[in-house]
DNA sequence: CTGAAAGCGCTTACAG
DNA sequence: CTGAAAGCGCTTACAG
């Protein structure tokens, strides 16, 4: 049973009647080999099934290539967490077409036995995603591999990071919301720790002040969450309802989307009109929001470009190239929807979807 | 730039004043080491950063402890797709705490290279994910390498497959719609090549028969969509609305929650009222089901479930055991929430997060 | 253009 | 309990 691939390169040179350096050289398609000879050894290998073995051919090269991915998550969903799995969805295409294969793995405990593990399967590079401990950047530092981080937080100037400008998408999405004509705002900010959402608050109420409604006034309100997720978002509207309400609040942000759909689910399911009474906004852009009724108005992240970037980098980084940045940012723009503005066109960024291949 | 991990098991060896042989037999953790030598390897170890070369390793013990997941999907999102995504977190945990690591892949062209990559990288098993070609199961048997196949279809008695239990799910919403009050239906069924689509149909109208409801007559509507996605689920919706009014049908089913969804938002778009005016019913229990407003109601698919069996099932093929069963269901059950009854208690479910850490 | 030989970093019988 | 030797399946100078 343990047996599966059955021949090796010695058969396959033994069939084709040449020498295994011989059959290297065509299989590989590096070194010179006579046309006649190619054609031998293809057809052999062809007649064998041949597979060659990369495990094999990475001892010798020193290059797997591979690399690891690794996320950085306390609880689920992890890759079926809407951002996080765009950003995985797009590193997978990117390496695909760089011809690089990805290790993928999942780290609840933040721990350095991923990244050990990674390193004995001897990785051409590593990408690391989320909010991981300092740590592990100081330990992956010391084997000197490439890596390149997403979607962290670091005040290490070595570390190249990739990252979306929240500070000024939240100062955007205020400009934003202030333009329609709102003066009153209620924040749910997900948790200080975490870089993005720092930042979307901070961006936020500060360009507030620079337009004239002071956020230590009672004009803006601000609830710290202690987790991103939906269910906070839940829970924090609805203990913080009454205050919402008797506030005269027109306008919430929210640091992220999913806290954004929970506290729109809760108002949507005590009967609030949105955004007659209350304008909604979040950030991320992730998929949902626009599948919302009402749509969910957001600032854009480009999950797309990150991920394909990391793996370009990253590349980059093991072909030995030198003098890269070491901060990509990533400009956000507000997307406007129902949850806003009523006015807005419904569906129409879908219409490319679903072809007239129906009845 | 390319020398990476400096030091090998000679340099290990040197450093404790040992052999080569005793010290591998210390760090793999098989053979004999007296407590002594053990120790003094481990503080060399420890000392050079050692890590050892798995790549080498997998050369001599022909066992890679590498598991290949290839997601056969045609557009994105594949990993991101919230039931997909959900599979592939469980088998990612599930992978790790069997030892195992997995090389992810998406196969937009449904071919054979991202199965040839796998078994050059000699990984030990294979899980398919998704509706695949027929000749990739050909292709992978010719290798007998062990493989499960998860959420595909193929009427091939061989091969090991875990699917849910499509048509009895399919039967429990007609049979919850009808146990509700309703007589007439309006259906969106997704892609019939598909098996759990044409199975979810096939289970919904026979039970209706069953329940003196016939599917030929006008009061089971059934409009077919070319996709399962979220735009076919508006647009078949839109295009159908005027229909669906005037036939008097009080409750929608789709046989996925992204078509259900679809449907579902272009109805709030329009202003009818759900449940009161239209039941809307889905079938996955993906998670954004039940973050929307209203709830939608859903028949379930142990997503976790199938993704750690796969993983399970795909370690005792690779131990050798034998006398599997080749066919594993799993059951579902209607998950009722607002679309189809107003009465329910919301966000009940979601109690359990965000916990008392905030303030 | 082709082949013999060495070696990648480990593990595994086999002696001692 | 420990070490010397062979070998896993390839690639890569180096001769020819």
């Amino acid at each position: 049973m343990t047996s599966r691939m059955n021949h090796g390169l010695r058969e396959l040179a033994q069939l084709a009647g040449v020498s295994k350096s011989t059959a290297s050289r065509v299989i590989s398609g590096s070194g010179y080999a006579s046309p006649e000879v190619r054609e031998r050894v293809m057809r052999a290998a062809e007649s064998l099934s041949y597979k060659p073995n990369a495990v094999a051919r990475a001892m010798v090269t020193k290059r797997t290539n591979n690399i690891g991915v690794i996320v950085f998550r306390e609880k689920l969903p992890i890759v079926s967490h809407p951002l996080y799995g765009t950003i995985i969805d797009e590193i997978l295409l990117a390496s695909e077409a760089r011809g690089y294969s990805v290790f993928l793995k999942t780290d609840k405990e933040m721990s350095l036995r991923s990244t050990d593990y990674m390193l004995e399967q001897r990785v051409d590079g590593l990408i690391l995603v989320s909010r991981l401990r300092k740590n592990v950047i100081e330990y992956v530092k010391r084997f000197n591999i490439p890596y390149v981080m997403v979607n962290g937080s670091t005040e290490d100037p070595d570390v190249i990071h990739l990252v979306s400008n929240d500070e000024a998408g939240g100062g955007r999405a205020a400009e934003y919301l202030h333009g329609l004509g709102h003066r009153r705002f209620f924040v749910i900010a997900g948790p200080g720790e975490h870089r993005s959402h720092s930042l979307r608050l901070q961006g936020f109420t500060q360009r507030l002040e620079q337009l004239g409604v002071s956020s230590s006034s009672d004009k803006v309100s601000i609830v710290p969450s202690p987790e991103s997720s939906f269910a906070c978002g839940v829970r924090l509207m609805a203990e913080h309802y009454t205050a919402f309400r008797q506030g005269g609040y027109t306008a919430l942000f929210m640091t992220n989307d999913m806290l954004a759909l929970g506290a729109l689910k809760f108002l949507l399911d005590m009967g609030v009109r949105i955004p007659e009474e209350a304008a909604v906004m979040g950030y991320d852009n992730i998929e949902l929001g626009g599948m919302y009724s009402p749509g969910l108005s957001t600032v854009s992240v480009d999950a797309s470009g990150i991920g394909r970037d990391a793996v370009e980098i990253l590349d980059k980084l093991i072909q030995g190239e030198a003098g890269l940045p070491r901060l990509i940012e990533y400009e956000s723009e507000v997307i406007a929807r129902q949850s806003t503005s009523r006015q807005l066109t419904q569906g129409k960024e879908r219409t490319t979807c679903c072809g007239i291949g129906n009845r």
